[in-house]
RNA sequence: GGGCGCUUAGCUCAGUUGGUAGAGCAAUCGCUUUACACGCGAAAGGUCGGGGGUUCGAGCCCCUCAGCGCCCACCA
């Protein structure tokens, strides 16, 4: 008997044996891949950040994934599984700016492109680590065909789409509001802010003969219109565009009227002043009546000679000093303490977003929305779990003009040039060379999600790559649900707009991972699970098939390391459940077959085979949490406890017949075990099965145990 | 304010097309049974959130009420 058995199952050991074999083996990559092989399968991986660490999200991504692409190379399928890893733009510049600030240094005032060569230094050095935690987890990932999102192929790739999407008049530059963050000098986008409530003191003014209410009196120097409802009775005798004399903050500023029906007459008083450059929908309203725009708040966020004696005042210094200068000149009507408002702020420094108006890149969206929409109603498209089908045409039925321009460093530069910025003569080209003499290039780079939108086309080496010709469209895309709206939609969007095919047919959405009460994982509150640290505890099998049992797409998973401890039992059980086979079975060859079965033999095999058929099923209709119940079921307390049991009664007693029968049924059933357990437990069924046939053949290649392979 | 989802055993969750409920963990009792104490055997535990309806039959379909969660949103 071989020796490992003697001992209980010992994942450290042998995982990072097994996977290292994997990889001489060459089986990652589809094009070594035995036999003939026609059909592909291809998943393109969410590419991590490089700059970070796996958390339990990616162990649970890698282990859906992975299972997908065992079971269809087991099929045999030419199974691509395309490994990625993500420059993460914001995300990584602002690590890099901590680091710089630690040695003393600033981004500001440093040369853009030798920033830009630092942080890809050290994002290239820093992607090996989350790379190996990825091989940890037990990814079978073609790793030669690994790209990162800063590649310069995907580079030049991401900059043609810009152009040609300019050439189709899909692009335009224009002044929106946007969130901007003072503290990082960048714009962000809806999804990098955080709506934070706050308790905040209402504030009514008089203005005029009116009373306004507002929570930014630091805003208002300039506000010189006085908006209402067009239906507001109250305010009938006031028409729109009279003129009228006010006192205010600096003294007296001629006010004019505007009706809006933006203006809830239920709300304050039902009269606004309005600042235009420094609020969303105070731009709509002034944008809808042609009227003046004036900054009030600089890039720093400190106030402008606009605002007289409080100019360069730092805006969080400076309301209650403008409160108390128009309570001084009596123009405070009152406060209400009591009022909530809803405040978007950094999501990575905290600081309050100030909105400001900014010459922007924007993309047309409403063609290209509605071309997906078209794609997921002819089910070209289909969603797993299905109802997120909904949340995607709702979030395709509207959209909004998406802003593209960050104003960072690290992402890929705008190939947009500029002759004489910002004055009369301004010329702007659109190419991915400098236009000539005079010309310099826009340093704002894309929103990270424009080319992320891309990557199932960028990482099969679109347009004239060998493998976008074999592998696109892929098959399914698999990541978290939050990016129903984040990224799906757009690299639908691309994949259509480029390529002029749904970059896949499926579309499986996980939930997410949080604590073992259910409650989501946060730095804050200490109960961030870290799933390489179970691994090194449980087994990655045990991380991996505990991610997957009972957890249905689209929901969130309590991940209790309870349960992941139970299965690191299974997988010890499945050791020994081979070493009884294993032992019981010497001399006894699986090519031998059997001889002629009894009923109560049938009997098993039966039910063995409709269980394999069911779970097979299951992998075809993408129910994983089933299908590795099931087997764990099956094998645990049919397998082991019933057949293993009655078999130690054959062996003593039967007669040398039924004991060979036995045996081959054995043999057989842990053959179709470790085939069918394989996708969920990779490396404790090879490793069995390397002992089971001695090195022979590997178990990554074998073939799927229904369809007639078994027996 | 809109949208989506959830409510099943003490806890975390499954339950595929409607046929009177399952898993893991925890808890109980008994086992040094030669594959495994990372184990074995046994027993226990649920009027499937409340109410109503459709049906021969509902955890599953429809209506309604209640509680919880998530996402989106410019009420100054």
């Amino acid at each position: 008997m071989n020796e490992k058995f003697l001992k209980p199952y010992n994942p450290a050991e042998t995982e990072p044996r097994i996977y290292e074999k994997w990889l001489e083996s060459g089986f990652f990559n589809p094009d070594n891949l035995p036999g003939k092989r026609t059909t592909p399968f291809t998943i393109i991986m969410p590419p991590p950040n490089a700059n970070g660490s796996l958390h339990a999200g990616h162990a649970l991504f890698i282990t859906i994934q992975d299972i997908m692409i065992r079971y269809r190379r087991m099929r045999g399928d030419k199974a691509l599984w395309v490994p990625g890893a993500d420059h993460a733009g914001f995300e990584t510049q602002v690590v890099y700016e901590k680091k710089l600030e630690k040695e003393g240094r600033s981004r500001f005032g440093m040369d853009p492109k030798q920033l830009y060569k630092e942080i890809y230094d050290f994002t290239i050095e820093n992607k090996k680590i989350m790379e190996d935690q990825v091989k940890t987890l037990g990814a079978s990932c073609d790793w030669s065909r690994e790209k990162f999102t800063l590649d310069p192929e995907v580079v030049s790739e991401v900059q043609k789409t810009f152009v040609k999407m300019h050439d189709d008049n899909l692009i335009y530059r224009g002044k929106r509001t946007i969130n901007w963050c003072p503290k990082h000098q960048t714009s962000l986008s809806d999804v990098e802010t955080e709506n934070v409530e706050e308790k905040t003191p209402f504030f009514y003014f008089k203005y005029g003969p009116f009373t306004i209410g507002t929570v930014r009196p630091e805003t208002k120097f300039g506000d010189k219109y006085v908006v209402m409802h067009p239906n507001d009775k109250r305010y009938a005798k006031y028409k729109h565009g009279d003129t009228l004399e006010v006192e205010w903050i600096n003294g007296k500023i001629t006010a004019t009227v505007i009706k809006d029906e933006a203006v809830d007459m239920e709300f304050g008083s039902g009269v606004m002043t309005i600042t235009p450059w420094h609020s969303q929908i105070d731009f709509e309203i002034a944008t809808r009546h042609n009227l003046d725009m004036e900054q009030i708040i600089d890039w720093r966020g400190k106030l402008l000679p606009i605002a007289g004696e409080f100019a360069g005042v730092n805006i969080k210094d400076a309301r209650p000093k403008i409160v108390e200068k128009l309570k001084a000149k009596g123009l405070l009507e009152k406060v209400d303490e009591n009022y909530t408002n809803v405040v978007k702020r950094c999501y990575k420094c905290n600081t309050s977003i100030e909105p400001q108006i900014k010459d922007q890149w924007f993309v047309k969206m409403k063609p290209l929305a509605e071309k997906a929409l078209e794609a997921v109603e002819k089910k070209e498209v289909v969603f797993i779990p299905n109802n997120y089908e909904k949340i995607f045409r709702y979030w395709m039925e509207n959209t909004l003009d998406w802003n593209i321009s960050r104003q960072i460093v690290w992402g890929i530069q705008i190939p947009a040039w500029f002759k004489n910025r910002g004055s009369e003569s301004e010329k702007i080209k659109i190419s991915l060379q400098s236009p000539g003499e005079g010309f310099e290039q826009d340093p704002d780079t894309f929103d990270t999600w424009f080319s992320s939108g891309q990557w199932p086309l960028l990482a099969l080496n679109y347009p004239s790559g060998a493998d976008f010709k074999t592998f696109y469209p892929t098959d399914v895309m698999e990541t978290g649900h939050d990016l129903i709206f984040k990224w799906v939609p757009r690299m639908v969007i691309f994949g259509l707009y480029l390529a002029k095919k749904a970059p896949f047919r499926t579309v499986y959405l996980h939930g997410l991972v949080n604590d073992a009460k259910g409650k989501k994982m946060s730095k804050s509150k200490g109960n961030v699970i870290n799933p390489l640290d179970l691994t090194e505890k449980y087994g990655t099998d045990a991380l991996r098939i505990g991610l997957v049992v009972g957890n249905t797409p689209g929901t969130s998973l309590a991940l209790s390391e309870d349960k992941i401890r139970a299965y690191k039992n299974f997988a010890n059980k499945l050791w020994n459940i081979a070493r009884f086979v294993l032992e019981n079975t010497e001399g006894v060859n699986i090519k031998d077959g059997f001889p002629e079965r009894n009923e109560h033999d049938e009997k098993l095999r039966l039910e063995r085979r409709s269980i394999l058929e069911d779970v097979t099923k299951d992998m075809e209709e993408y129910r994983f949490y089933l299908a590795a119940e099931k087997l764990y079921h099956y094998t645990w307390h049919t397998f082991a406890d019933k057949i293993l049991e009655e078999s130690k009664t054959v062996f003593a007693d039967g007669s040398d017949e039924a004991k060979v029968r036995r045996k081959q049924f054995l043999l057989h059933t842990l053959d179709a075990l470790l085939k069918a357990l394989h996708p969920f437990m990779p490396f404790v069924t090879e490793e069995i099965w390397q002992v089971m046939y001695k090195g022979e053949k590997m178990l990554m290649v074998e073939k799927w145990p229904v369809g007639g392979h078994i027996e």
